[in-house]
DNA sequence: GCTGGAAACTTCGTACACGATTCTGCTAGC
DNA sequence: GCTAGCAGAATCGTGTACGAAGTTTCCAGC
């Protein structure tokens, strides 16, 4: 085997799988609109719109919708159309809560008792760019910090060591990923805090505390956004 | 409004949305053929081949593949192809039991406090068609019973009053389904009498007989599927 | 004001063209 | 003679365009 290879090929050793589909573009585009509300809750999704928008045909604007359905983002009814799914009512609110009261404080747990370090690197580099963004203007950057706060339990998770649960996390917390709740100066200064003082038990390898820790973080946040929905 | 109506109304009513698309149709055979591993485990699914012999264009086929994905049961790779997920390596079978290790034995406490008579009725129906089965071949009714596996745990879920936990307990199990462990006589025997000591504790209302109940019904069902696979 | 039905619109399915990938077979070099 | 490398062809997935099927809307008629 030559040392010298094709650009292409060394592109293809770089980035195993990487090979994005149009489809692929159209369901980032789409993803980012709804979870922004850019795309408000209820709007019906018209195809062949979509595909003159974005400039392709209908048949990758399916494939992402259809992406999107799985990820709970839009409904689809047969013969009729694609919408943005309606948020979510107090009670599903609720039961989505109750089931990352169910892992997450294992998980944080198990972030506590492992030994990896880079797995706290990466949750203080998180917490680092927050408090920075915090610091400008949180509703500016409402969207930042959620995404950031997203990271921070599925890194959480990642540290855990499950990678069937930090799945199952991230599709619950997709769901969950238009109530930001960060438009309320208030409540972004408080969950970060709650955030930092995770991070601080699992950096001290205090399980007991990493567990009961995220058991508040949440029980507070459920209790946040019931605030912003009533 | 009137008390009559046209026979295609009534039917609307009885089935708010059973509007059956071809790509529907497709999906169930495709499920069930991987299920079975009538389609084995690594096969590459080509499309083409695959709409021909099912009398239908590539259009529905992909939808139906893309709902498989989002599964677990298929694997894509752009611009190469579909292939039946391979067998799950004993590291991801040991997540999937430590997730539901998490959040079933919940379940069955929630079941047991519930006061709902028909989830005990719809879980004893279960246990009378799987013994039905039982009595005369395990090996012959390997696929019924493994569906009936999945719907006693799933009915619990229901039972247990979190649709958001049923949903994603419905994946877990989805993904392990392949794995329906009924081809050992011994093995599906254990785990339906299992199965009867959940129900019972449930039946009286223990709420703690049904958690450790549960709790050591997935201990053991994760020893045994190791067994198989090793 | 209500019912019935037709037109308009949208989605669903088919057929085909394009492009990427993979396989085959040939050639060059050892 | 054998292997590595490469070019061409066949294969298969992706995207486009169009026709078929179903739904919604609107208007005429009662």
């Amino acid at each position: 085997m030559t040392e010298q290879m094709t650009p292409r090929e060394e592109l293809t050793l770089l980035r195993p799988a990487p090979r994005r589909m149009l489809a692929d573009e159209v369901y980032e585009i789409l993803r980012e609109s709804l979870i922004s509300q850019r795309i408000p809750p209820g709007a019906r999704l018209n195809l062949d719109r979509l595909a003159r928008e974005l400039h392709v045909s209908n048949t990758p604007v399916r494939q992402a919708l259809s992406r999107l359905e799985a990820d709970g983002l839009v409904q689809k009814e047969p013969y009729v159309g694609f919408t943005a799914s309606p948020l979510l009512d107090s009670r599903t609110i609720e039961q989505l809560y109750d089931l990352r009261l169910l892992i997450e404080p294992t998980n944080a747990e198990r972030a506590a008792s492992a030994v990896a370090r880079e797995g706290v690197d990466e949750l203080t580099a998180i917490c680092v760019g927050a408090d920075a963004l915090l610091a400008e203007s949180s509703a500016e950057h409402a969207e930042a910090l959620g995404a950031a706060d997203m990271e921070f339990h599925v890194s959480i998770a990642r540290s855990a060591g499950n990678d069937v649960i930090t799945a199952h996390l991230h599709e619950v917390l997709t769901q969950m990923s238009r109530y930001t709740l960060y438009t309320s100066d208030d409540a972004a200064h408080l969950a970060w805090a709650e955030h930092r003082t995770i991070l601080d038990a699992i950096d001290a390898s205090d399980s007991g505390a990493a567990t009961e820790a995220m058991r508040q973080h949440l029980r507070r946040g459920l209790h946040r956004v019931q605030d912003l929905v009533n």
